[in-house]
DNA sequence: CATATTAAGGATAAAAATATCTTTTTATTA
DNA sequence: TAATAAAAAGATATTTTTATCCTTAATATG
């Protein structure tokens, strides 16, 4: 459902989240330690989502990642739309063509309810939710 | 969450629900036909399937694959597990390592309810009734 | 028993995803 | 303006997944 690079992205971007500001911006090095991936791997994933406005890069000396108020107000959804694209995420469990919502096959129906919840999920939680229910340390993440 | 090989190994088994039994057995040339899979890959599939009991096969002229009534009690997890390995359908949407669930991460605690009941609905459903709910016409799989 | 037919198994090939390396562009600052 | 530091972009490499091909083993039938 979730490829590896959209996980990657995930964390990239909450780890930008809680670290970063239009004043405090950092640098792929960091990131990358810090969330354990590779570091061109990382580079190359947050350059796909400052194209995208979902993050903010600014190049030079002292330049590096960053999120302005507007890209927190992104959704998780938003940043899987970037890496892996809509359809990946919203595509029928066996992956067959004519399955839609108007005519869902066999499966389709017996896991769409859920489906459709994880999906509802991420496009209504924005990362600045997220990255705040960190700081809480009401929840849990090892990054 | 489900990957190519295991949405081809589940159209496989459902095509081999609703066609074959002991006195009719199927080769792979016809399944992989109507299920739109190489012919080849529908093999592997299959002989791996065969190999866990999944299915039932034989040998030589009027050889095939088909489904006994112990192989039909099987669910559809049973298929995934064959073909992905449990570990991919069940790990954490993050692929954190210290993700479990007693102390799960940020965003499994958001999305964890609804893949519990995906996982739960693919180890309860039988292969048998999901192929009697496509004999029903009461739902859709266009194999 | 010889032949034909089918799955099983092994070796490769192709495509996609993940990862790295090098060069170019932009911006800062001395 | 020169030197430097950072992201952006491009090229390439590696790994994994998907797919094919060829040989071997099993089995039914004439």
């Amino acid at each position: 459902m979730l490829s590896k690079s959209s996980k990657y992205a995930l964390k990239a971007v909450l780890y930008l989240s809680l670290h970063s500001n239009e004043n405090k911006k950092i640098q792929v090095r960091e990131i990358s330690d810090n969330i354990e991936v590779p570091k061109a791997y990382t580079g190359k994933l947050l350059q796909a989502l400052a194209k995208r406005d979902i993050i903010s890069s600014s190049r030079g000396p002292t330049g590096g990642f960053y999120m302005t108020p507007s890209n927190r107000s992104h959704s998780v959804m938003d940043v899987v739309e970037v890496i892996d694209g809509r359809k990946k995420m919203e595509s029928c469990l066996l992956g067959l063509q004519d399955c839609d919502l108007d005519r869902p096959c066999l499966l389709h129906n017996l896991v769409n309810t859920s489906r459709s919840q994880i999906i509802h999920v991420f496009e209504s939680i924005e990362l600045d939710e997220l990255a705040n229910k960190l700081k809480d340390k009401s929840t849990f993440l090892p990054i």
